[in-house]
RNA sequence: GGGCUCCUAGCUCAGCUGGUUAGAGCGCUACAUUGACAUUGUAGAGGUCACAGGUUCGAGUCCUGUGGAGCCCACCA
């Protein structure tokens, strides 16, 4: 007699039992786990298989997207019962930015802000924010049932992290591909950063379009011009309009007048400026505009700025001088009336305004120096690589899509104004460059903002302008050394850091230890990505840039792009609407198991869209508790012919089974087969939905009731415990919860768990 | 403006390279339930596969167009 079996599938206290016996068993580190199959005679592979986990944010709690996660630890499990050296790196990030913003909240909830701290002061206390709740993720990953290698967790601040970040830093430099330019950025005041073109967003907003008079020198005449934003006129240094337009052919090459302070711009023709649009002329703005300050290129035109890093209006305007540039726009509108330039107004124009995608607060285009890492050498060497298909893709599309963003890409801006990041590795010497701009708090607390120089011959020591440094700003050609570490007493380092996509795009060279690790030499490349595809740009193509640039490889063999998971009604989750699901309530209600299952087969992870709906995941909750009374008949069955003194013999093909039997073996031997191929062919939905009706459907409506009425019951329950485990086996990637919790009752010679068993091979 | 995806039962979705009476889960209806499971079983209703053309012996599946939904990229002052 085996042990009683409870009436139902207590998930609750069963995934926490199984998991620690994973755990304390040591069984998802890939060197073990082949260990224990050589002791159980079961087939190693010589060939190991990896997949690296996308590090969620270290200090938040997982949302539904995590959830599918469930699709790595699938295949790690897949792989590891069919004999591969299996290994699922586990990772947890520091979000810089996103981190210091909610910081930076509840910062604020105390009356305090970013400003009242030095950088490194500020650093720390981020840093320990983070690492007061860092295992907040690990925890709720272990709740889904990540077979992750804990042992080989890896925090993107890990010093051997930044070390090789630093070194892919120093090679690039040193191949030229590292640059300090001024360009123009996209600068939010209010986040006091810059953001890549991923990170911005327009949104349509309702800005009062102002039509303002230019005079044309020695004439009475003026040129008309529409702009959203007056208050840049101080910057203005040019009217383009186009060539062809015969509107205005006669005046080009003539001298207007600026009507705010009297600058002479030349009026330009440029087949950029769209006759159609307004009023066919428009204010060229090289210092405040993208597209003006291509032109303005183009045309050699002068740079210049009327606002400043906090978004105030600097000396260029000093009518408005120290006002925001959104309080300077009306207030100059009605300089603009008081001297007659303004046309008109129209109230109701309806523009696209440059946000950031974070809180959606504008975003100034500005002239900043930045450091940056030239693309197209980069991207060329890994669009060949994605051509010659050596990284498979899900679907076809995606290949076409990393393709297209590599073939147009641009230089990428890697320098961010944040403090919680890894500092870039340059200082710069006071001497030598005099004019830095410091913004640092003195030994009295007091914020001083000055050049080095002054404040040097105010008697300030560059040790304590390092102690309390918050900024520093440097020109495009100040003389800088690339070090890790202070190459002298006189020396300031590089207040900016990286952008976090620079660190994260090196996670599978950071996990793994590149390049002299072990990991490295035996996990690189890796077998297969997962990832959703809101982050193709920002991370995937990125990883397959720095693997192919340090490796000659890509980092992975496999992409598989997920889909987001959307609420029942596919509506995409959000705070706003209220749908928001805590993967964790589900797990809790129903089990890991119901919840992964609801994901993997539920939905198609493959599509764009998922929805996910507490029907769906209670559905799959039922089959769990189907899965354990299966086993609990069995055990009774076995109990009662036992008892009366038969033996069940172990399954082997020479029984001399019945036709109902064979059927279900030969079916059995399909679905196997099926299964397999389906997984190895990444069509995960079909491969759960298989196994899941032939369980219930086949093996228990049609097969256990054969079974009830066998005679022959020793070889009627020998073949259903071998068609019994065998599905479970099957399913054990699904649902390595109430898999492994039945196997136990499996009545089986060998002890040995599920998660380590063979996978089950066709006939 | 450029590119892409989707539209199959009340709901959420499968249907891969075209081939028997179009499938699943949930929901719904009726019945059952004296060896496990009511978190159960059996049976059933329900679809002109968005629409219109075309290719084909044959189309949910391929092509063209129309309508609807959505996504990505770029962005006009």
């Amino acid at each position: 007699m085996t042990k009683q079996m409870d009436k139902r599938y207590e998930h609750a206290t069963k995934e926490k039992e199984i998991y620690s016996m994973w755990e304390s068993s040591n069984l998802f580190n890939p060197e073990n786990t082949n260990k224990i199959r050589k002791e159980n005679s079961l087939p190693v592979k010589g060939e190991s298989w990896s997949v690296l986990m996308p590090p969620p944010n270290a200090n938040a709690p997982l949302h539904c997207g995590h959830a599918t996660y469930s699709i790595q630890d699938l295949y790690t499990r897949f792989k590891r019962m069919q004999g591969y050296s299996a290994l699922y790196v586990p990772g947890t990030d520091h979000a810089g930015f996103e981190t210091q913003v909610v910081y930076e909240r509840n910062l604020k909830k105390e009356g305090k802000s970013r400003f009242d701290f030095d950088r490194k002061t500020l650093y720390e206390n981020v840093l320990n924010f983070v690492k007061e709740n860092s295992d907040v993720a690990i925890n709720q990953l272990k709740r889904l049932g990540m077979s992750a290698d804990w042992s080989r967790n890896t925090f993107m601040l890990d010093e051997h992290v930044i070390n090789i970040v630093y070194e892919t830093f120093k090679k690039m430099h040193a191949d030229g591909l590292v640059y300090k330019d001024y360009y123009m950025v996209n600068y939010s005041p209010y986040h006091g950063t810059t953001f890549s073109n991923l990170e911005t967003e327009h949104k349509e907003t309702v800005s009062p379009l102002y039509y303002v008079n230019y005079k044309i020198k020695d004439t009475e005449q003026a040129i008309t011009v529409a702009t959203v934003r007056p208050e840049t006129i101080f910057a203005d240094v040019a009217i383009a309009v186009n060539p062809e337009d015969s509107r205005y052919k006669n005046i080009v090459g003539k001298i207007c007048i600026n009507p705010l302070n009297g600058r002479e711009m030349p009026l330009i023709a440029d087949s950029y400026v769209d006759p159609e649009f307004g009023t066919g002329a428009l204010k060229i703005t090289p210092g405040h505009d993208f597209n003006d300050y291509e032109i303005g290129k183009k045309h050699d035109l002068e740079v210049i700025s009327s606002i400043d890093l906090e978004g105030k209006m600097n000396e260029n305007a000093p009518e408005v001088c120290g006002v925001f540039a959104t309080k300077a726009r009306t207030l100059t509108a009605d300089l603009l009336k008081e001297k007659g330039a303004l046309v008109k107004v129209d109230e109701k124009y309806v523009n696209n305004l440059l946000v950031d995608y974070k809180d959606g607060k504008p975003i100034e285009p500005m002239l900043l120096p930045n450091w940056f890492i030239k693309m197209d050498e980069l991207a060329k060497k890994a669009a060949e690589k994605v051509k010659n298909d050596e990284v498979a893709f899900n679907l076809p599309t995606w290949k076409k899509q990393t393709l297209d963003w590599l073939e147009n890409i641009r230089d990428w801006p890697i320098s961010r104004q944040t403090v919680f990041g890894i500092q870039i590795p340059v200082w710069y010497c006071a001497t030598e460059n005099p004019n830095m701009r410091v913004v640092f708090i003195d030994s009295n607390g007091e914020t001083k903002d000055g050049s080095i120089s002054d404040l040097v011959s105010q008697g300030y020591k560059i040790s304590e302008i390092n102690s309390g440094i918050q900024k520093l700003i440097t020109g495009k050609d100040s003389k800088y050394v690339l070090s890790v570490d202070s190459p002298g007493d006189d020396y300031i380092q590089e207040t900016d850091t990286f952008d976090t996509w620079f660190s994260s795009g090196q996670w599978p060279l950071t996990t793994l230890h590149y390049p002299n690790g072990n990991d490295f030499k035996a996990f690189y490349p890796t077998s297969l990505m997962d990832s959703m595809w809101d982050i193709m740009f920002f991370w995937i193509t990125r990883m397959i840039i720095f693997g192919v640039y340090l490796t000659g490889e890509v980092p992975y063999k496999m992409v598989y792009m997920h889909g987001r998971i959307n609420d029942a009604q596919g509506r995409k989750m959000s705070k706003s609407l209220g749908n928001v699901i805590n993967p964790i309530d589900w797990v809790d209600k129903y089990g890991a198991d119901a919840l992964r299952m609801g994901i993997l087969v539920g939905g198609n992870t493959a599509a764009k869209m998922s929805a996910l709906s507490e029907d769906k995941v209670r559905g799959y909750r039922n089959f769990s508790n189907k899965i354990w009374n299966m086993t609990r008949f069995m055990n009774l069955m076995f109990d009662e012919y036992e008892a009366s003194g038969g033996t069940v013999p172990v399954y082997s093909s020479n029984l001399l089974v019945v036709e109902e039997d064979t059927a279900i073996l030969e079916r059995l031997n399909t679905v196997i087969k099926d299964t397999t191929d389906l997984l190895e062919s990444y069509r995960i939905k079909e491969a759960g939905d298989l196994v899941y009706d032939f369980v219930w459907h086949e093996v228990a409506d049609v097969y256990i009731e054969q079974v009830k009425n066998r005679e022959d019951k020793s070889i009627a329950l020998s073949v259903l415990r071998h068609v019994m485990s065998t599905s479970f086996a099957l399913l054990h990637p699904f649902m390595p919860f109430v898999t492994e919790s039945v196997w136990e009752y499996m009545r089986m010679e060998t002890t040995l768990p599920l998660i380590v068993s063979n996978w089950p091979t066709s006939a």
